[in-house]
DNA sequence: ACGCTGTTTGCACGCGCGTGCAACTAATTT
DNA sequence: AAATTAGTTGCACGCGCGTGCAAACAGCGT
């Protein structure tokens, strides 16, 4: 085989023995300079380092990974990209997953039949984590992802799970959901209506379970709700259409709750472009995530945002933690209140 | 060192070797199972099938990658989180890698000052390529790129780069700059103002360069324009107000060409909410890139659609090419009208 | 049954680095 | 100065798989 070479005449193999002789060292030694907290003189590290930079020497994480067993990646499973707020996810994700040393593989899992499919991948290239962000974690999905299990760590972020061989890490749903729902009834609207995502777990502590049940002890009723497929702006126009496009005045609600900024979106722009309605006068909105779009004058969404950058920072403490216990945990967020209500 | 053990039991560590034994062959007949276009006998493949999945064993790639100097791997480096164009082209890119088996590496470049950093990281996991979508390759970046290069290949992503060590794939920013200002000049438009992105690259085939010549050869002046430090609609938003917010009415632009959709929508807000001015009556609007949004009734943003899929399709066929030759190439896209202009 | 051809299978060696311990050197104490 | 100690450096072996070739095998005609 020919040797690869850089275009700038770096070869692109130089090998932590090539560093080794070049420094008058042992090849364990060049690989004590790349370490922190290593046992080596400044002295025998800065000629190490020296001779590195000048050979291009770059250490080879696939071999570290392979003998050391663990590789320091993760894998990002992501399936609903209609959703903005994953783009203000991934970003602080790797972001702060890079910070700490951590690197990203990041798996666009077509659809929730393809989240098997998606774990091979992850397997094959020994993440020593799999972190899903999405909707693909319903109980099969999980009951496969045990089947083909060889991580480490299953964790979920953003989103709660009860299922016990899985790490959520997500703000708490139900004090989250109970002050909008406060909000919204302290706001004085009466009729509420709750605009669900798919639902895919089982609905015991869900956004809407919440809002609904604690609705109910309040006034006795429980509120309509609907149900959009998945998580993008363009489902959620046409279910809004539908429900309340042929809905008699009188029975109109004052305020549709929506399960995150994603469905409140699509509403809006339902709300006031199709059915010429003004928002919060005849109808207002909440949301969920507080996604960039929020503070547009287009929608002023009043909405709940979550501590993502702390619950990134905690997801790397589990990341490195060796012990065996439960490492669920659930964030508080802020209530974001804008004009949508 | 204790073996690694999945929750289910399932021996995390099960090795090629492992099945060969189950299945009473060769360990290098176990590979050849697992590689298409082997020669092997069907029987044989069955056999070895049976018994990994029974194993529950999995190739691993890190090992494959060490021994063949091929990962399979690219590094996808993103430094612009805001636009929300480069969700779409992260799904779009991650669905068809992952398709023709490549797996992505997210780096999130924080600036352009880190670029070198996310490079280094990409070498660590001896990635096969690097694609750069984001603003981050100025002449400096891509110099420091030259130097720490050990990729086989640096790929431009969405958008044109002369320079020669780089593959970039991309439309055809004169071709379709120029189908915008034909189609402003057609609408009848005569006091256009450019509103362009940060100046990262040589200006040379620049789309603002590209629309301000076009204009100045039919009209013999040329359009004024301002600069956003970054493709930000919050950004855009300042710079749009600072712009025309104190501009007399006699000198207002009758449309703002944007050179893509994040700064467009910015700048689609301030315009109808904060300067009060109707789109497109009193000054009209194009984007660039098609984002989700530009089909919302706030925006209903005039702009021009990339072929993102062909253009990853031709990536996978650039990273799975071994010739060494010049793989640039550009790309048309569409002009999608609507109302905004 | 024999040889021929084409297919299928086995194997030595290497990819680059980590681990844990042994050996060595310099700094400190008695 | 010798002995003790702390700080540094070296090394055998293994991580799991690819490559290229040689050996073994099956299928066919005579």
């Amino acid at each position: 085989m020919t040797q690869h070479r850089g275009k700038m005449g770096l070869d692109a193999n130089v090998t932590a023995d090539d560093v080794a002789t070049a420094a008058g060292v042992s090849r364990w030694t060049v690989n004590r300079a790349f370490k922190k907290d290593a046992s080596i003189s400044p002295r025998t590290r800065d000629k190490v380092m020296q001779a590195a930079q000048t050979l291009g020497y770059v250490p080879d994480l696939r071999a570290a990974s392979l003998a050391s067993d663990r590789s320091n990646l993760v894998a990002l499973l992501v399936d609903d990209f209609a959703n903005p707020h994953k783009l203000v996810m991934m970003e602080r994700l790797t972001r702060i997953l890079r910070k700490h040393g951590w690197d990203t593989l990041l798996v666009n899992t077509l659809d929730r039949a393809d989240t098997g499919h998606a774990l091979l991948n992850a397997s094959q290239r020994r993440v020593d984590a799999v972190i899903l962000i999405g909707i693909q974690f319903d109980d099969e999905t999980l009951a496969a992802a045990q089947h083909a299990r060889r991580f480490r760590k299953l964790i979920i972020f953003a989103r709660t799970s009860q299922n016990p061989d899985t790490i959520s890490i997500a703000v708490d749903d139900v004090a989250a959901m109970t002050e909008i729902a406060d909000y919204v009834r302290a706001r004085g609207y009466r009729r509420p209506f709750f605009l669900a995502g798919p639902r895919t777990v089982s609905a015991h502590l869900s956004r809407k379970e919440t809002f609904l049940s604690r609705w109910k002890a309040h006034f006795g009723t429980e509120p309509e709700s609907a149900e959009v497929p998945a998580y993008d702006p363009i489902l959620a126009e046409k279910v809004v259409m539908e429900v309340l496009g042929n809905c008699p005045r009188s029975e109109m609600p004052d305020v549709l709750v929506c399960e995150n900024d994603a469905l409140a979106i699509g509403a809006v722009d339902v709300i006031r472009h199709k059915l010429g309605l003004r928002i919060p006068e005849d109808i207002a909105v909440t949301g969920f995530d507080d996604v960039p779009q929020c503070r547009s004058p287009n929608y002023r969404l009043t909405t709940y945002r979550q501590p993502l950058t702390e619950m990134a920072e905690y997801l790397v403490e589990v990341l490195e933690s060796s012990e065996e216990r439960d490492f669920d945990r659930a964030f508080t967020g802020c209530l974001v209140p804008r004009e949508s209500a």
